[in-house]
DNA sequence: AGTGTTATGTCAAACGTTCGTCATTTTTAT
DNA sequence: ATAAAAATGACGAACGTTTGACATAACACT
């Protein structure tokens, strides 16, 4: 069995209640008392359990995170980045992949609720607001309005996509089309399509939409991509994210089309990880570690005052990353 | 105030033991007061408090999750797919990222039992074998020897090394060369240098080892890489990771070598990325689906069955992809 | 010796469930 | 009508910890 509170006292030779005191540093203790509950705790490998501390009223130090699909490298890298920081202060992750899917969105809220998390970080697609407003829980949105009361941390969308566009314009290309996924409310893409719309608006030139949904397959994508690129003779063209800017530029090759000569590509996201593999290409850079470092923090001010406030909104700069894609 | 059982046996007009015989599906129950209650738990949202129930020796349905950093491609796929097979046997995930740091893994430990998880699936590289003994707790690894009772679940490095060996050779390639991490014993990369070094030998060829630390940031990594390739003229590289393959891809490109022509390149891991966006490399596959899968089967077994006797190794098999670079 | 401070102990209630025991009522089958 | 089965209720102990109330002991300082 694992050992409990009272096997410590007992073989510290102490009351249950002097071992509790040590614990949570409460009332007085004298130092020759907290060294010999200490040892007692080490020998025995006592870890107090935490079912029974959090029913008592005490934090549960757990956090939820709900994002799609760790899978992609962007939330691969934005929960790591959330996880570390969170485990610094001492609280733990519990990891959800909403899917994308509204359903499992609500069953992952039912379950954090029932595992008591003291908050959450969404940065899930889907859900109607009216669901994240029942819970009383402190929650921080990545890149997505969810309700009135939850502040949004993202980074600025309109702007990277104006970046963008004016890569694409200034490394000479003149017809720039934007491949986005579906516009829903909210969406994040939205923002940077109405960077790119602006752009071309002051550069008097015309936009071009097409729709990518992001849970296609990549091999879905990339017909879809071809298909467009061929109908099409775009010598520009913004992909707003940057996996999705890496199977234009597979597209390109296939059709003989050299980039960034015959056509100009930049992505959206930056991640290390197409920093460091991907350098050629040019591409927004989202401040990932800002990102995280707000969220944690923001959330961590609502747990500790609930009622702290909170603007609704916190968008951060990107910057653009040069390659030689555009 | 958040619902309590009580709150509920009230609204449904039943006895605070009825509501409890519901949730729990025990004893004598007509349907119509099952509908009742669930009524009245839906109309107040109501959510058993998992800490209560745990308390009473309920499992916690928690399981502990620990790579190195889900920020890496291969863990990060890896992870997502744990994690959506726990979901859907109803179990959570709590995300550490040891970092391959060993203090950090102990502490993860002990949080995972202060949190009294029910397993642990665990896929890092550093500690001791005693610590994972010390906790009686059902534990899974992943790739690396932990202890005499800790299944091992991993693919066949040994054939993987072969396989990746042979497709070099048989592209032409005959000065080999292959760059792994560090060669810590019980490290997975050993057996890919074992199979290396094996097909070799029956190809009377001379292995050239070089170690590239896996824990290295790119661009130490390829300067490293950089003068390895201008010191020797090898014709073959074997990575034991895509993304150094990459590197050392992005390092010849650099160098003006062709690849295939002059250097070819084989890497391995073989993720959902490396194949939809690098289709061209080359690359050992290992079937994450399966490793998953098995990794969480192996577990849930233990947990219902502790006494029940697995295996000490599960070794699946790899397949090599063939792109264009070697 | 007297006072105040510091240190520890005993005891019990509380947190929100589960579950067993026992009792009672309702339903069903004969 | 009667017995058996099914359905519910009331009650309370238990899970491991925290915390307050209260008591008492040890110690330092006048």
């Amino acid at each position: 069995m694992k050992p409990k509170l009272n096997d410590v006292a007992k073989l510290a030779g102490v009351s249950a209640t002097t071992v509790s005191r040590v614990i949570n540093n409460h009332g007085y203790l004298s130092q020759k008392t907290k060294d010999k509950v200490f040892e007692a705790m080490r020998e025995l490998h006592y870890q107090p359990n935490n079912m029974a501390r959090s029913l008592q009223g005490k934090k549960t130090r757990l956090i939820g995170v709900i994002f799609s699909d760790i899978s992609h490298p962007f939330f691969g890298e934005l929960v790591s980045r959330i996880e570390k920081l969170l485990f610094a202060q001492n609280y733990k992750v519990i990891l959800c992949n909403s899917a994308d899917d509204p359903q499992k969105e609500r069953e992952y809220l039912q379950m954090l609720m029932a595992n008591q998390v003291d908050g959450i970080i969404a940065g899930a697609h889907n859900l109607g607001i009216e669901e994240y407003q029942q819970y009383g829980l402190p929650i921080i949105s990545f890149d997505r309005y969810l309700s009135d009361n939850v502040p949004i941390v993202s980074s600025d969308n309109q702007q990277g996509g104006r970046l963008a566009t004016q890569a694409l314009h200034q490394a000479g290309a003149q017809k720039i089309a934007i491949f986005t996924g579906k516009n829903h409310a909210g969406s994040p893409t939205n923002g940077r399509r109405e960077g790119y719309e602006a752009y071309l608006k002051t550069a008097q030139l015309t936009p071009h939409f097409h729709e990518i949904p992001f849970e296609w397959s990549p091999a879905l994508k990339m017909m879809t991509i071809k298909k467009i690129l061929v109908a099409n003779d775009y010598d520009g063209v913004f992909c707003s994210d940057d996996l999705t800017a890496l199977l234009t530029i597979n597209v390109a090759k296939q059709l003989q089309l050299s980039v960034p000569d015959d056509l100009k590509v930049v992505g959206y996201d930056g991640t290390a990880l197409i920093r460091n593999y991907h350098p050629d290409l040019t591409t927004i850079e989202q401040p990932l570690a800002d990102i995280s470092e707000l969220l944690v923090s923001l959330l961590l001010q609502r747990i500790a005052d609930a009622e702290c406030d909170l603007e609704p909104m916190y968008q951060l700069p990107v910057k653009l990353v040069k390659g030689i894609t555009a």
